[in-house]
DNA sequence: TCCATATTTCAACATTAGTTGAAATATGGA
DNA sequence: TCCATATTTCAACTAATGTTGAAATATGGA
């Protein structure tokens, strides 16, 4: 991940909107949440969420799957960690401070249902 | 801190030339960097310098003293280890995944010079 | 005091981001 | 097929952000 991608990731959660967005899906967890649940959750108009959720596909921060007549979006935990990772990467100095462990396997909503233990 | 503050912060680091100097201030260490040396290592104008300069600080995310005609800057892990800790917290739908231990322990710059163990 | 260096401020401008409401598209069910 | 629901797209507008260069301010040293 270059710092291209790592600004257009925190710009993503950089905004009031996307952050609760983005938050109310990593607590949704590998189930995700259609458009309309983010919608009446978030109290936003739909063109202005369509746009605010179309941000955070973009910068890769969330995926997007059709499920019947529902958009399903859910939190990429392996970008927000990528994330995590930059900004202590070098920390100090280079002093070996407590290293950073960042959350959660990759999602199961994909492809790889990597579950620990 | 509360999601306006967060999003103030990641607003901050969500771009390339302030991520830029974060990092470099992050890797100074305590010590930390003035402005010129700043501007020098990132090739930025100084106006332009001064403008995201005081976009760090007024987020909270660097300090800033003056030190002979010099203004330094330091990097405020606090603030950085607030923003982990809230993007990971109540990750997974409140399952207990790896826990996130964020990185380097106060800054020793200002007055609280708390160091581990 | 006067000068050189370090940094910030200012105004003008250019660019990008966000909001709104209406219309368009897509899907499943009667 | 037709209708209701779910979501996205579009255009117009408003507001916020970022850049530039010149001028202002502050500091230490000759």
């Amino acid at each position: 991940m270059d710092t291209h991608e790592i600004t257009r990731a925190l710009g993503a959660i950089a905004h009031e909107a996307r952050l609760a967005v983005f938050r109310l899906l990593v607590q949704a967890g590998p189930a995700g949440l259609p458009a309309g649940k983010l919608a009446e959750l978030t109290g936003l108009a739909p063109s202005s969420l369509s746009f605010h959720l179309k941000e955070l596909v973009f910068a890769d921060m969330v995926n997007s799957k059709q499920e019947g007549r529902f958009v399903i979006y859910t939190a990429k935990y392996e970008t927000m960690n990528a994330v995590l990772a930059y900004l202590t990467e070098n920390c100090c100095g280079g002093n070996p401070c407590t290293p950073v462990t960042a959350c959660c396997p990759p999602e199961t909503g994909k492809k790889k249902a990597k579950v620990k233990a």
